[in-house]
RNA sequence: GCCGGGGUGGCGGAAUGGUAGACGCGGCGGUCUCAAAAACCGUUGAUGAAAAUCGUGCGGGUUCGAGUCCCGCCCCCGGCACCA
């Protein structure tokens, strides 16, 4: 073995080895703990993966390869998220055929994963565009669909026409299409929806139960949207007519002074309107149906509206309202009406003063105050001009109207939700083909289990038909079937949306192989939950919260004990790549948002440095700043790489990435294996059963302090994600090693405390940097492989400092240290303490008050 | 606007309310070399000759003691945004 890190001498050797021997199968020894670690199920796009990747799948490798060091039974599985648009669009764009194309660009992810090292269980890999996974898909989709949680209906959708097909509100940012970036159109077509809102209370609720970053629970909690108010119905003057409106400002509803209904509104029609008034609103309406939904949720817009000439009765005090029409009321959340209280609401507010409509004060700081400053919006604050209710505070007052309303049968206290029902079809080829038959009445029946898969036909061409119908409608071969009488049917021909079936692969990692179920329950109630599930926080609120409403919905079934999938949670940063900007030429625009016109690197080249701008952003293909762990690998080599990744920053943190830093994981790679070749003639490979029997001596009890030390903030560190720390103390570790070890004869007890050393840290190197740790395992001529050794175990009391240096402040200022025996008393810090020499000219013409002693840490003297 | 997460040397970052800046990068000085690279040793927050003083975005506070806790701001990143 060479006394410095040639990766490319040993790197391959090892990766060989390990797959020959089958070192990543998943261990199913009975009686062990277990631990499911698991990455985010990757796209396999063409361009294949950039260290970007790597810093999500090294780390999970790191915790994975402790855990069965540890003796965990661990599964590590890997497989690919397949369907969808991004393979379809590429593949139409390159002429190929996505399935062709998808096995291509997953098997080049493999090698590169297996390129870094990562120790994945390939045996239970899969696709989700398998048939013998997609079959389950699709019983799962059975399953929705017997629980009522699966329904067609006709909806105004969110039509993206660049990649023809509708799209999910979660995929819908700022009126665009969150992927192809196209403004969204509304279209009216028959969609398949799964009924998570029936879930999202208990989507709420649930996320007590995991240990998630706040953050992402936040963003679950806000998309999900619950509030608390009141329903109640308004009756319209001089009418039959009435509508319902919510309100989470019961409290206000003295200030109600007009109404408004969005202009969708059903009501609208029965309003007891004049012919003229008629018009108007016809108008209006028409009006909005054109505006798009980014105009008409843009916040710099002024408000519209137009008078109805109806007018509705306030149920607090009879008072006659007017009813108007406007678009910044939604017809989609709530009743699509609103009680307006302009002194109370920055939106109604603006709308009164536009159109001249009064605004009065009900709510006020204090009970006395008779007109605060409007519009006053703050709950913190008591009723006034209220009636009765005048002088409640804001709470008392909102369950008191409540119960009013209640009483007087008029509405009822109501939850509400922003969530929406998941639109899941798509008029695409490229998916799980949704396994029902239209019948000839139009009724609709699930296909029976043993004819599922649904299998999706090979065709030539799957282009969208841009009539908002799937390619496949336009194949007979598919579309014609025969129902359960035997009829002639009509096969539905929408596919799911790539999230159903991302949405419990992690069951089926559990049990890849099986024909006769989707997964066994005795072997899913074996691994789950994932102990800890690692990827980007861009998948925040789609599919973790789609992947949370389908394990509730299983384990409403019967079919699973566990209602959350993933009990850890663990978001890697960013890397960012250093990227080229130019500014415009004379001809040339630039987009919205967009301060540069972005340039290659060759191009960046031959162009006038002054005119560069290099801005750091996400690797991507598109950027042209993507590095490969190919190109990583073969500079630095493949531990080096690792080890970088995970000391370069916090795990959770963006990342600049600069190739500066990876040398000096070669060199710190180099010192140890300097180290081992140094002391390899030294080693004692019994060190373990010698040690407990040598009389220690002052070196060998420093060499094992720090070692013992090294172990137990390795071994916290790792659990708890902190990896740029355990790559620091190993660091630490190295140097202490290198200071510590004497390099003439040693002594017995220190042959064994080096031994025990240098063991240690190999086998703490080893998940980090694997290769190399087989390699100086090898050398030490330990047998096996290290992932297959035991994660070393620490002493606490071999780990605890003899003599610690204790500061002394004088009035909280650091004045002077000195040393001190571990478990000294107080009254021994507090003589050394007043002894130290620095001390004294701060006490000079003092008082001393106090004596605060933090045994170990600190003497704190208080004088004046 | 609302909800999260941040702001610490030249840089990446470390720090259960107890010696701020661990570990690394970069810099500086040295050893080795004809020279360079590599490797190794030393040094490196600022001001100061030193003693010392100052120092974790800003302003207050709690405490014997605050990067850490509390209150009020500023800035950066991410998400949501007319949701009644």
């Amino acid at each position: 073995m060479a006394d410095r890190y040639e990766p490319g001498n040993f790197e391959a050797k090892w990766r060989n080895r390990w797959q020959e021997a089958d070192l990543f199968r998943t261990r199913e020894v009975p009686g062990a703990p277990k631990f499911y670690g698991l990455d985010f199920f990757p796209y396999p796009s063409g361009a294949g993966l950039s260290i970007g990747h790597c810093r999500n799948y090294v780390p999970t490798d790191v915790i994975c390869r402790m855990k069965a060091m540890q003796g965990f039974n661990v599964l590590h599985p890997m497989g690919f998220d397949a369907f969808g648009l991004p393979a379809e669009n590429e593949a139409i764009k390159r002429g190929t055929h996505p399935a062709e194309m998808i096995e291509r660009y997953a098997a080049r992810y493999r090698e590169q994963m297996e390129l870094i090292g990562v120790s994945y269980d390939w045996s239970r890999s899969f696709k989700s565009s398998d048939p013998s996974y997609y079959k389950w898909t699709q019983w799962i989709f059975g399953l929705l669909y017997n629980r009522g949680l699966a329904y067609r209906k006709q909806v105004a959708v969110n039509w993206d026409p660049v990649d023809n097909t509708v799209l999910a509100d979660e995929e819908v940012v700022g009126g665009r299409a969150e992927r192809s970036g196209a403004l969204v159109e509304k279209r009216f077509i028959p969609q398949w929806m799964f009924k998570i809102t029936e879930y999202a209370q208990r989507l709420i609720d649930d996320l007590d139960l995991v240990d998630w970053p706040e953050g992402i629970k936040n963003q679950q909690r806000n998309w999900i949207g619950r509030s608390e108010g009141v329903q109640f119905t308004m009756k319209v003057d001089d009418s039959k007519a009435e509508f319902d409106v919510f309100t989470t400002r019961i409290d206000t509803i003295f200030g109600m002074t007009f109404c408004v209904l969005s202009p969708e509104h059903p009501a609208v029609a029965s309003l007891p309107v004049s012919e003229e008034d008629r018009a108007r609103i016809a108008e209006y309406q028409a009006e909005a149906k054109l505006l798009s939904d980014i105009d008409r949720t843009s916040t710099t817009r002024q408000k519209t509206g137009v008078f109805t000439g109806a007018r509705a009765i306030n149920p607090a005090n009879g008072e006659r309202v007017p009813i108007w029409l406007a678009d910044y009321v939604l017809a989609t959340y709530g009743t699509g009406a609103i009680m307006a209280v302009p002194g109370h609401d920055e939106r109604d507010f603006e709308f009164a003063e536009k159109f001249g409509i009064p605004v009065i004060a009900v709510i006020a700081e204090t009970a006395e105050l008779e007109t605060p400053e409007l519009p006053f919006v703050s709950k913190d604050g008591f009723l006034i001009n209220s009636g009765e209710y005048s002088g409640l505070p804001v709470a008392v007052a909102q369950v008191s109207l409540g119960e009013w309303i209640e009483g007087l049968d008029i509405g009822t206290r109501k939850i509400q939700y922003k969530l929406r029902d998941w639109l899941v079809s798509r008029q695409r080829y490229w998916g799980c083909p949704i396994p029902i038959v239209h019948t000839k009445e139009g009724d609709m029946e699930l296909v029976p289990v043993d004819q599922l898969p649904v299998e999706l036909p090979a065709v030539e061409r799957y282009e969208p038909s841009g009539d908002g119908t799937s390619p496949l409608a336009a194949i007979p071969d598919f579309v014609n079937v025969t129902d359960s009488d035997g009829r002639l049917g009509r096969r539905e021909t929408d596919t799911m949306s790539g999230f159903a079936c991302s949405s419990w692969y992690f069951l089926r990692f559990c049990d890849p192989e099986n024909h006769e179920q989707a997964f066994n329950p005795a072997k899913v109630a074996e691994w789950m939950p994932v102990d800890c599930y690692v990827g980007g926080a861009e998948h925040a609120v789609m599919h973790l919260l789609y992947a949370r409403f389908w394990t509730k919905v299983l384990y409403d079934a019967g079919l699973i004990s566990i209602q959350e999938p993933f009990q850890r949670l663990q978001n890697q940063g960013q890397i960012l790549g250093r990227t080229p900007y130019r500014s415009p030429r004379e001809n040339e625009r630039l987009g919205v948002g967009e301060d540069g016109i972005l340039m290659s690197y060759a191009e960046a080249a031959e162009h006038p440095p002054e005119d560069i701008t290099w801005r750091w952003s996400r690797m991507s293909k598109s950027k042209g700043n993507v590095v490969s762990p190919e190109e990583a690998v073969g500079e630095h080599g493949a531990d080096a790489l690792r080890l970088y990744l995970l000391f370069v920053a916090p795990f959770s943190a963006d990342v600049e990435w600069k190739t500066e830093g990876i040398s000096a994981m070669s060199r710190f790679l180099s010192r140890i294996f300097k180290l081992v070749d140094t002391q390899k003639p030294r080693f004692e490979p019994a060190w373990k059963n010698l040690i407990p029997f040598e009389e220690p001596d002052d070196v060998s009890r420093k060499i094992r302090r720090v070692t013992h030390q090294t172990v137990r903030v390795c071994t916290e560190d790792i659990e708890r994600f902190s990896f740029n720390t355990y790559a620091s103390w190993m660091m630490k570790f190295v140097n202490a090693l290198n200071d510590e070890i004497p390099t003439g004869e040693l002594t017995v007890a220190q042959t064994l405390a080096v031994s025990e050393a240098i063991e240690a840290l190999v086998l703490l190197l080893a998940p980090g940097a694997p290769h190399s740790a087989d390699e100086l395992w090898e050398s030490l001529n330990m047998p096996g492989f290290t992932m297959n050794a035991e994660w070393p175990n620490f002493d606490p009391e071999l780990a605890v400092e003899d003599l610690v240096t204790i500061a002394v402040s004088v009035n909280g200022k650091l004045r002077d240290t000195f040393q001190l025996a571990v478990g000294a008393s107080d009254e021994e810090h507090e003589t050394a303490a007043l002894a130290c020499p620095k001390v004294a000219p701060h006490l000079e013409g003092k008082t001393l008050r106090k004596v605060i002693v933090v045994a170990g840490k600190v003497v704190n003297l208080v004088a004046n």
